[in-house]
DNA sequence: ATACACGCAACCTGATAAGTTACGTGAGGC
DNA sequence: GCCTCACGTAACTTATCAGGTTGCGTGTAT
């Protein structure tokens, strides 16, 4: 696991979870599974436990569990939850205004817009319950 | 200018070389409009003169040059031919494997590369020639 | 001959993602 | 009460990479 680091623990964190939902996890545990350390772990699951998809539990026999019916979790929901683009943002030009790069800018901002929004409608299409067999 | 900056860089020069198809420009000229250095206009420009859509002139009144015709060259062509991705690739899995992750990563591949194909798909609607007036 | 422009390699730099260390806080178990 | 365990967070370090810089070689027009 390299890039796209944090999209991918969770993904493949959420999916296992959804496999065992009861079975309550240590970020050190989730860190070994995935090859990574635990505050990263509890850096990108505590987004998700603000969003509403995970819970956290302090203390002894603590750590993160589901918060709800995995089949109610899709991938889209977990992607917009981290505030992760898997498409390109186009860049604001901070330069002089010059005409063609404007133009080019809208055209080519337009676009990735709706490949965007194209990409979150296929994400939705699919939970974290799914994925597992597909 | 900051990032995906190769592309900016090639979809901006080209759009202004496709209003005056016979200027020559130098690559100083073209940085300096681009508000970047030389060396980088030629490291960007050398990939679209390799892929056909430039040429390129050595020695006193030499330069940058569109190769076809603007009306012939999509944002497309430029897109693929710098062999850019505005839209992540998925990694590969290097560690023990594990299926759960395996699964996921098809699934995500084969939205990446639907995506990746209907945006190219759209850049390929316009030329560097219409995007100026758009 | 000279000036100019590209070609290219080597190196420097700044930004960012992830890893590391350290310490605080809450929750059981004894 | 006290000890252990797990999360919460901040600060720092490291690795990577895009882009910038410098320098020199090569070709071409004047």
């Amino acid at each position: 696991m390299k890039r796209n680091s944090r999209l991918s623990l969770a993904l493949h964190t959420l999916s296992h979870m959804a496999g065992e939902p009861d079975r309550v996890r240590t970020s050190a545990d989730i860190a070994e599974h995935a090859g990574t350390n635990p505050v990263f772990v509890r850096r990108v699951l505590g987004r998700l436990r603000d969003a509403g998809f995970l819970t956290s539990e302090k203390g002894h026999a603590g750590g993160w569990r589901l918060a709800r019916a995995p089949e109610k979790i899709t991938l889209a929901d977990i992607y917009l939850a981290l505030d992760e683009s898997l498409v390109a943002s186009a860049d604001e030009a901070d330069g002089p205004n010059c005409s063609v790069e404007n133009a080019l800018h809208r055209r080519v901002a337009e676009v990735l817009e709706d490949v965007e929004k194209s990409l979150i409608r296929r994400l939705r299409e699919t939970t974290i319950l799914e994925v597992r067999g597909t």
